[in-house]
DNA sequence: GGCGGAACCG
DNA sequence: CGGTTCCGCC
């Protein structure tokens, strides 16, 4: 089976017997050489072992794409995870945990070290360097150290570094329990499984595939009681439709859930990419260098209220009602934006997709598909790349808090341990590792901290209000082409002059609105615009904590 | 086994 | 950017 690029949202069969007629050949792109110099396949490597066929498996196209693989052009480890997941023939080397939506088993690590190295192109990979890259997965640091990091150490610091102070939270690792780990779906909605059948109970199959299912039915289940990582909250329920209701109002104030001022600081930063005329990205990779492709400039945004159909969108036309003005994000009034009520847990057991040959899913799910993109965007600070090629429209917000009322957060500046470089060459400048001091009360180990008990505290203490009522009027993300040949500027509306003001202030909001990640990069990369725009500062779109703010004078 | 820092790579 | 590689530590 594989996907039916580059009509996204369709599949069809394609079993193994199919394979040698495959009519679709991998890219040159998509190939790499072994070390005798042959061509092997890179994309195409099979999972499975299979020197003949020639083809092995066929991932979907998203698989390789930037929009579908944030930031890569590579099929990123959790993918490939979830695509060995959803094959029946691995599940003696990988599979769904019972018991735990989300919870996978590495039954045979090796193997799928092996298995991860040949997709990859990766010969000497093993368990050990897979589970780093697991690991990785779920790096968990508070975001504001990134910016006292930044801020104190900016000659010693390259983002390199700093990248690893950034939130992650894909997967878990399920303490206790060997090779085994939990995705994260919390934070994660699956961009590219949109139509995935999510079950309240584990009546499916164990390992059955995340993939639609022949009804094509998008259920939002039923919180998991026995899943100690999920919000459980009375009503957080989705009933049949509701998010189908046309809500006039962007989002009701009652209804509004505290979050965090990380998530606070997250989400303007995305709302600046979804505000923006033209890409910031864009402007800031063609101001500091050829960094990013084009195609990597994701998503394009236009005025509210335009949708121009997309020709590889499974819609033909929005599904979206796209009343200019208005949040076209139909929510209900009965529903908040809070990771709770968005928090949907996924079966392990994930509907197999069983029935006619050819799927197509219809607009109702997509509605909900983009309802939880949406505030999956806002709630866990994730990339509006994560989600591609829908249309998406974000509720505007504001920062009902100001700066200098938000509590500073305690950091505590440790000297990191000497790295490779230092230890061989020992010279170790003045490096500092950043550390919540909070984290100083906890147990010693950092990994205390990661477990899933207290995953659920952190979602707590996000709760800090994000959602006010809406101060612009929203953004209409336009959906990307789904096909690689295509151009997003086709479909990008022209950057109609901003009435917001001159060219410096644009320049301002940019970067004020920019996310953190490339806010420093750009700096690092010697951007002249370094000033931090006041204004943005004292609007409280993005900030340093004082403490920070004043331990960077030193 | 599991972890995280650091450097490096494509 | 998403690993990969290496490593020391627990």
């Amino acid at each position: 089976m594989f996907w039916d690029s580059p009509e996204w949202g369709k599949f069809r069969y394609f079993t193994d017997t199919m394979e040698s007629s495959s009519p679709a050949p991998l890219s040159p792109a998509l190939r790499c050489r072994d070390r005798e110099g042959r061509e092997k396949m890179k994309a195409g490597c099979s999972i499975v072992d299979k020197p003949e066929g020639g083809g092995g498996y066929h991932f979907p196209e998203w698989a390789y794409k930037t929009e579908s693989s944030p930031g890569s052009r590579q099929i990123q480890l959790w993918h490939f995870i979830l695509e060995l997941l959803q094959k029946e023939e691995f599940r003696h080397v990988i599979a769904w945990q019972q018991g735990e939506y989300g919870e996978f088993v590495i039954k045979d690590p090796d193997e799928v070290a092996r298995l991860w190295g040949r997709r990859k192109c990766k010969p000497q990979m093993n368990y050990d360097k897979l589970s780093r890259a697991l690991r990785w997965a779920r790096l968990e640091v508070l975001p504001l150290s990134v910016g006292e990091f930044y801020q104190k150490h900016k000659p010693q610091v390259n983002y390199d570094k700093l990248r690893y102070y950034y939130n992650k939270r894909i997967l878990h690792k399920t303490k206790g329990k060997r090779f085994t780990y939990k995705f994260n779906f919390n934070k994660l909605v699956m961009p590219n499984y949109p139509f995935i059948n999510i079950r309240p109970n584990g009546v499916v199959p164990q390992s059955a595939p995340p993939v639609p299912t022949a009804s094509s039915r998008f259920h939002f289940p039923a919180l998991d009681p026995h899943s100690p990582s999920e919000d459980s909250q009375p009503g957080a329920r989705f009933p049949p439709g509701s998010l189908l209701q046309a809500h006039p109002e962007p989002l009701g104030d009652a209804d509004r859930k505290p979050e965090s001022a990380e998530l606070e600081e997250n989400a303007s930063d995305w709302r600046r990419e979804l505000l923006a005329p033209s890409h910031p990205s864009a402007s800031a990779a063609a101001a500091a260098g050829p960094k990013r492709k084009p195609d990597v400039v994701l998503p394009l945004f236009s005025r509210p209220g335009i949708f121009p159909d997309h020709p590889h969108s499974p819609f033909a036309v929005s599904p979206l009602p796209g009343r200019p003005g208005v949040l076209n994000v139909p929510i209900s009034p009965a529903l908040s934006l809070t990771p709770t009520l968005f928090s949907y847990s996924p079966s392990p057991g994930l509907s197999p997709f069983a029935g006619s040959s050819c799927f197509s899913f219809n607009p109702e799910e997509m509605k909900h598909y983009l309802h939880s993109q949406a505030c999956s965007v806002f709630n866990y600070h994730l990339s509006p790349r994560t989600f591609p090629r829908y249309p998406l429209v974000v509720p505007p917000l504001q920062c009902p808090v100001p700066l200098e009322e938000q509590p500073p957060f305690p950091i505590k500046l440790q000297p990191p341990p000497a790295g490779r470089k230092n230890r061989e060459r020992l010279e170790s400048p003045a490096r500092v590792k950043v550390e919540p001091a909070a984290e100083k009360e906890r147990d010693g180990k950092a990994e205390e901290r990661r477990g899933e008990e207290e995953e659920e505290e952190r979602e707590e203490e996000e709760k800090i209000p994000v959602f006010a009522r809406p101060a612009a009027p929203p953004a209409a993300w336009i959906p990307i082409p789904t096909h690689p040949g295509s151009s997003g500027e086709e479909n990008a509306e022209k950057p109609s002059r901003d009435s917001s003001g001159d060219a410096g202030n644009q320049e301002k909001r940019e970067d004020a609105l920019m996310p953190p990640k490339l806010r420093l990069k750009r700096r690092w990369n010697g951007d002249s615009r370094q000033e931090i725009p006041e204004d943005s500062r004292q609007n409280g779109i993005w900030h340093l904590p004082k403490a920070v703010a004043a331990a960077s004078d030193t």
